[in-house]
DNA sequence: ATAGATTGTGGGTAGTTGTGGGTAATAATC
DNA sequence: GATTATTACCCACAACTACCCACAATCTAT
């Protein structure tokens, strides 16, 4: 396989289990690069769910954060709310890593949760809520969607 | 012979197994340049049927991905909804892969299947569905049909 | 036309993966 | 300090997947 490393497609259900652990598909954890140490950084996504990064991947983004100037309101208020929910987890034995406690409220999880490749990262969904959500942005924007499909050929 | 690397073409009658798996054409795979190590992508087609791509041509659309940014709203959507259903799959000794449940679902695939080569990418059909597909598109768009003669001299 | 190679199709089996639960170590609370 | 709650690690089992072999149909070449 030439597939990319720290890059995730595809879709799986899993289940949150009693104590709040989610399996990371095996799929996922293949291309991991191994610089990563089995670690993740999960954290708040920008729509209801969870977003899950490499650890090595996250590095990348708290540099980018770092050249922010703390001068800015809105610096300040970004590099706050980017960080604010960010933990890094290891996976058990059995490739499962621990929810915390704010990120279940946060994404509304239950047991069925759909777990997707988003290329760079993972999201970690209520599959309720991410119908919910998918319905919303078609509708309003459909021809920034349309665009967008022009710029990349598939 | 001189053909062109990782460019499809011709029309294939398959049959999917018990299991799940189809046989790519033989002619495909001949032509599949050797740094995709025999692996395709799968995922959803535009029209309900299934959509393969050698991974290294794949993998051009996931670096196109990669470079939009994840605070807009309709990128996040685009990107979710490109590599959502997207897997990539190496084919067994016998030249098969083994489809998902979710593709298969969704384009409908019975025992017999039509394999069609559309130069950059392969698609796997229904051949019922593709028979619908054709005669509405054909009715509707004509004149745009008369459009694209005059761009491509065929 | 015939022999040999290739190709499509089917099935069996060993290993992997997802899921649940148990136990010991650690942390938190009273 | 004792008790409770939380976390980390281990084992177990069922479902699934990857890999192997078999065979018949088709194609190729002599």
């Amino acid at each position: 396989m030439t597939t990319n490393l720290n890059t995730f497609t595809g879709e799986f259900s899993y289940t949150v289990d009693a104590k709040g652990r989610v399996n990371i598909p095996s799929k996922f954890r293949k291309v991991l690069s191994v610089d990563n140490e089995d670690t993740f950084v999960i954290t708040r996504g920008m729509d209801p769910c969870v977003w899950v990064y490499p650890v090595v991947v996250w590095q990348n983004i708290e540099n980018d954060l770092k050249s922010l100037s703390s001068l800015s309101a809105i610096n300040r208020t970004f590099v706050r709310n980017t960080v604010r929910y960010a933990t890094p987890l290891t996976y058990d034995g059995q490739g499962r890593i621990q929810l915390t406690n704010n990120l279940i409220n946060y994404a509304e999880l239950g047991k069925k949760t759909l777990i997707i490749g988003m290329v760079n990262k993972i999201e970690i969904w209520n599959p309720d809520r991410l119908k919910e959500i998918d319905k919303k942005n078609m509708k309003i924007d459909s021809t920034a969607y349309d665009d967008l499909a022009e710029k990349i050929i598939i």
